[in-house]
Order: C-alpha cells, then sequence, then structure tokens
DNA sequence: ACTTACGCTGAACAACTGTCCAGAATTTTA
DNA sequence: TAAAATTCTGGACAGTTGTTCAGCGTAAGT
C-alpha cells in the first residue's frame, strides 16, 4: 500500500514542518546570539524572541547544545550561500578576488554582529568539545572556499589554507577594531589586504 | 617628621603587601581560568583554588570584571616577559625568527590552556566594552614586539603588524587543532610559517 | 464523534550566580 | 597590654540558569 500525502493546508511532510519550525527557532536564536554572544544568551532569552514558552525550546531541542549545533550549521549555510556566488560569477579572475574583499570589507560594517558571533563560538569550541566538529567543519569549508577560488585564478592549491588564515586573521582583527568604535577599520581592512596581495603577487 | 618603614617581619610596605596578595589570587585565578575558560569560571571556583572565601575576593576587588581585568594585565606581563629574552639574545640574526617560532610551537603543546584563555578573553572583548581597552593594549604590545624583531632582522617595519596577525592566525588555527586532539598540530604550525616565511623572504 | 498524537504552555525545581555584610580573627599601632 | 586598623569569613540575599513535567488545546486519523 501506497503512503498518500497528508492532506494538510501546506503540502509539507511531518517531518518538513518540524524541520520547518526548528529553523524557525534558531533564526530566532540567533538573532539574539548575535547580540549577546554564546555565553550571555540564555533560553530564556531565546524564548522571547521567537515568542514561545522556555518548554518549546526543549521540545524541539534536546539541550542548549543540540539548539546550539543546529543554529550553528544553519548559520554556516547562509554564511556560505552569501559568499559562494563570487565562484560561480562570470568575470574576470582579477575581479573575482577583488570583489570578495570588497564583499568581507562591507561584512565588517554590516554584518559585524554575526561574525563576531562566529569568532565567539570557534573560541568556545576550544573549551567545549560539543562544538568542536561543527566547528572543524565550518572551518573546513571556508577553507575549501579558498581553495576552488586559487583554482579559478590559478593560483597554486597547497597555498589556500594559508591565504585563508591571512584572511581570516586581518578581518578579525579589524572587525574588532570596528566593533571598538575605530571608524577607519573597513578602510584598514581593505589597505592590508591589498598590501598582503602585493605578497602573493610577487610571486604569484 | 619622616615616616619610618613599618616594622614588618618582611620588609614590604602596606601596599606592596596589598599587591603581593593580589598577585596571589590573581594567579590562582588564572589557574583556574585557564581550565574553564572566563565564562564557565565562578568567583567560587577561583576562591576554592587559592584556598580563600568568596567574600575575601570582592575585598581585594571591587567585582569580577575588575579581578578580570587584574589577571588581564598580569598574564600579559608575565607572556611578554617569557618571550621578550628573544629580542635581547646575543644570536645571528636568522637565528632570532627560528628561535621564536620554536618557541610557538612549543608553546602549542606546553602552554595550550593558558593560550586558549588569551583567544577566549580577546573575543568575549568584542562583547563587552569592560575589555576592550586591556585587550587592545595587550594585542598592541604584541605588535610592537614584532616590529622590535623586524628592527633586529632590517625587515620593513610597516609589514609587523601584518606578520604579527598572520603568526596569530596560524598559531590559533593550529593550536586549536592540538586542543582537538590532533598530534601533528605543532609540526603542521612549524610547517605552515616555514611557508610563510618563504613568502617574505623572496621579495626581502 | 471519538481517540490518538502532536505541539505547546508555564509553573516549579534545584543548582548556581555575583554581591553584600555583620562579625570574627589577625595584625599593627599606641 | 589595650585600642585601632586591617584582613578575612561564611552565611544570606536576590536573581538567573537549564531542565522537567502535568496538563492544555488543537489537529489527524479512524
Amino acid at each position: 500500500m501506497t503512503h498518500a500525502l497528508p492532506k494538510h493546508s501546506d503540502g509539507l511532510q511531518k517531518v518538513d514542518r518540524r524541520r520547518a519550525r526548528k529553523d524557525d527557532i534558531a533564526d530566532a536564536a540567533i538573532e539574539v546570539l548575535k547580540q549577546l554572544g554564546y555565553a550571555q544568551t540564555s533560553l530564556r532569552d531565546i524564548a522571547a524572541q521567537c515568542g514561545v514558552a522556555v518548554g518549546t525550546l526543549h521540545y524541539h531541542f534536546a539541550d542548549k547544545a543540540a539548539l546550539m549545533d543546529f543554529c550553528l550549521r544553519r548559520y554556516k549555510a547562509g554564511f556560505l550561500a552569501e559568499i559562494g556566488d563570487i565562484l560561480d560569477a562570470e568575470m574576470p579572475d582579477g575581479a573575482a578576488l577583488a570583489a570578495l574583499i570588497e564583499r568581507l570589507a562591507q561584512a565588517i560594517g554590516r554584518d559585524a554582529h554575526a561574525h563576531r558571533l562566529w569568532y565567539d563560538i570557534r573560541t568556545q569550541a576550544m573549551f567545549e568539545r560539543r562544538f568542536e566538529a561543527v566547528v572543524a567543519e565550518i572551518e573546513a569549508d571556508m577553507v575549501e572556499f579558498v581553495r576552488r577560488l586559487f583554482g579559478r585564478l590559478g593560483l597554486p592549491h597547497e597555498q589556500a589554507m594559508t591565504f585563508y588564515l591571512q584572511l581570516d586573521a586581518m578581518f578579525r582583527y579589524h572587525l574588532q577594531r570596528h566593533l571598538a568604535g575605530d571608524a577607519a577599520a573597513t578602510e584598514g581592512f581593505k589597505a592590508q589586504v591589498a598590501q598582503l596581495m602585493s605578497l602573493h603577487r610577487r610571486q604569484g
């Protein structure tokens, strides 16, 4: 006997609706986490943000860590989708890298809180083994992104990791300056990356 | 009328003894912080570590943040003293840099928890403005250290910051790998820095 | 219409947090 | 030795934390 689709108003399976609900909660949770950071965010803060009772969170997620894990993977998917189009876009090789850098520079000003959350949780993973795997996965994806970019530009693959780390360090530093009130942080980031690029090009 | 020295068994002024006591407490606090991280460390944990009542902490420090601030400055002084001798040591120019890198590589294995604490608090500073100043000061000192090293080696001063950030990113990454159980992290760090150095050298 | 399952509520719980403070213990001063 | 100042204690306080659960209403299945 074949299982017919359930006769819901929306055409979603039960599992899908569950998943969609979890996504909603995660989105609200991420919103609070961006503001307060991991350690300072309580389940009640999150519950309030999505207009739901505390118990509801435990209905969908085993515990706080599971919720965090879910949020992280969702955040990762979102971020990679956001910058992924740079790889696919049709443009001269030099422009792709310039576009990435420009995008990152703008992110310092516009999505500062989101990225500060990433650094927060990445650091937390040094203390809570629970987050080790997710963080490692996300970071591996970032490196993979740079590797593909290097592939497009004909740059040596084995330097992708190095370049990622360089970019990460500068982004982190100027993000921190920006959050501390330095209005020139965005420009500082671009200038410093430019210096770095000239270093790479000279030995291209 | 001249104030005679107090007739304590030790020859310390009152202020000095107070300062020494604070140092003792801070040392014990740092020990716990290294294990648990900032957010997970309570005043009771710290009090237990130095065999003292909770109230005592508030007698010496206004609040938890003040204690943290004190700990940070003490940590900074210790760390810079530890690597400072590289600048003063008499050795061929190439060896000084190699010595620093070797020292850092060993730190991944030996002082992992101490450095993980530094990354923890540096990230916290993105959320608590209270720590902004201390963190910025320490980081400025680190850059200054690299700048002096570059001075000794005849390398361009304006690249000191860039080099610091590169070193920092690689150290952070491999520290995280090490903490996640990667036994090859120390070697990985050295290899990656070597790659970085060759990049720098080619444009001398 | 009746039953089952699902999604959610919000009060209650025990554990823990930073902070305060009256008073004890100790040390310094007179 | 007596008085004063310093250092420390440990219980109390009010607030927050993650987690649990009996019970509610609603939707699905029969």
